[in-house]
DNA sequence: ACAAAAGTGTTACGGTTACACCCATGC
DNA sequence: GCATGGGTGTAACCGTAACACTTTTGT
């Protein structure tokens, strides 16, 4: 499969996307594996000469994950010298059976663009891309080391994720439509890393107008059933 | 006076930098003119081979302001392709008397990380560099109109400045290092654009347990003199 | 003494917390 | 009816607001 070339991108400038995902209590990141490689690392990408930079992201993801019209949020920019490895971009490659010269642009300094995107992961097929053989959900707090300062870059996500959370409807883009409070309770749960009080949060939700009730959620359980909640326009 | 040359510098990267500073009771900010063109313009610059980003920033303002050890902040990158606009620059470096050719790297398509600096402005000795020949302050509402996007960029930057008003210390920054509580709300009136009420602001700032009572100020005035404060580290 | 501005004591208010209690559901 | 978890009423608590009052300074 070919490279991308240098011809449809703009040079020393990339992108790196950390998706999260809800499912089973947990906050989740999408992480690609390389071919041959054992290399984990962020979904990123490259941005075209005649596109905006968060359309190009927006691509990326619609490239990975079939989503389109995705939360996004972009959040620093990381331009240390140090996160420049020509030789982990070349092993990358070289394990996927590309031979390429040593001036070869993608081996050159990137700068990279973070953004986060929330998504219902439910909705989601991922798929690798040519480069990539795995694509897969990882809990938060259980990640695989990644190259360079992928890592880093994850812990600052979650950072701006967390201080978002109090000013942003968050749970709107990780949630299906409908869902309980108990349920919005657990994402703020899992974003925040600890325990929230059930009534001071419902109060707190409830408070702020922007959930709408619904009828109420027959689960087959021995409780009370709880009511569906929506995040008004 | 020789441009800069490719070979020194990343393409397609770029900085622009939103310098606070508080006088007169005012918040204001650096703007650039260049030579002949009645054109003003935010301080800038590009990111050297080897340098870290944040760092090409510091070189920036130390050129500019002579200020070194300054207080910076990346708050946005700005990657839209409609800020692309080859024929500004191109008639900023011909009215400085530079012949350039249509391919000349510095006409070719900027990303731009866009940082604030929060400076006290009394220290400061501002330096045009080479291709501007006045460096000034202006109040933060009545900036004249700016070059491509950098009227939006400032406009974030000062949204950004509010939503760190409330947890990092702002006023630090932009104050010598004794002030009067009445000074420091004059920071805050300034950033937030709303009046606050002495006697709550105070008991607010008191309350945060990050300020030193020093003596006095007599400053000739027929009323109680007013304490200095200083931040304690 | 007076005017002006700084500092403080007291009470009120609003939002969150804590805890209790009630309600609905399936076994 | 009982265990389980969801919903709500009430009082306590805490930070800020409001307002009055006192203190300090130079004229």
């Amino acid at each position: 499969m070919a490279l991308p070339s240098e011809k449809n991108y703009l040079s020393h400038i990339a992108f790196d996307s950390v998706i999260f995902g809800f499912s089973g209590q947990k906050l989740k990141i999408l992480i690609m594996e390389y071919h041959n490689t054992g290399l984990y690392a962020l979904p990123g990408g490259f941005v075209m000469h005649n596109e905006d930079l968060d359309l190009a992201v927006q691509r990326g993801l619609l490239e990975r994950t079939g989503l389109d019209n995705i939360y996004l949020e972009q959040f620093h920019t990381f331009g240390n010298v140090e996160r420049y490895k020509p030789e982990v971009m070349r092993n990358i490659l070289q394990a996927d059976g590309h031979a390429i010269d040593n001036d070869h642009w993608m081996l050159e300094r990137f700068i990279s663009v973070a953004y986060y995107a929330l998504i219902n992961s439910d909705k989601v097929e991922t798929r690798p891309d040519q480069i990539s053989d795995s694509l897969g959900w990882y809990n938060v707090e259980e990640l695989p080391e990644l190259i360079l300062d992928h890592n880093t870059i994850v812990k600052t996500a979650l950072k701006y994720l967390q201080l978002n959370l109090s000013i942003k409807p968050i749970g709107k883009n990780l949630l299906p439509n409908k869902f309980t409070m108990k349920e919005l309770q657990q994402v703020h749960e899992a974003i925040l890393g600890t325990p929230l009080r059930r009534t001071s949060f419902q109060r707190r939700m409830l408070g702020l107008d922007i959930l709408e009730r619904h009828e109420k959620r027959f689960n087959g359980k021995a409780h009370k059933a709880p009511y569906l909640y929506s995040f008004v326009e």
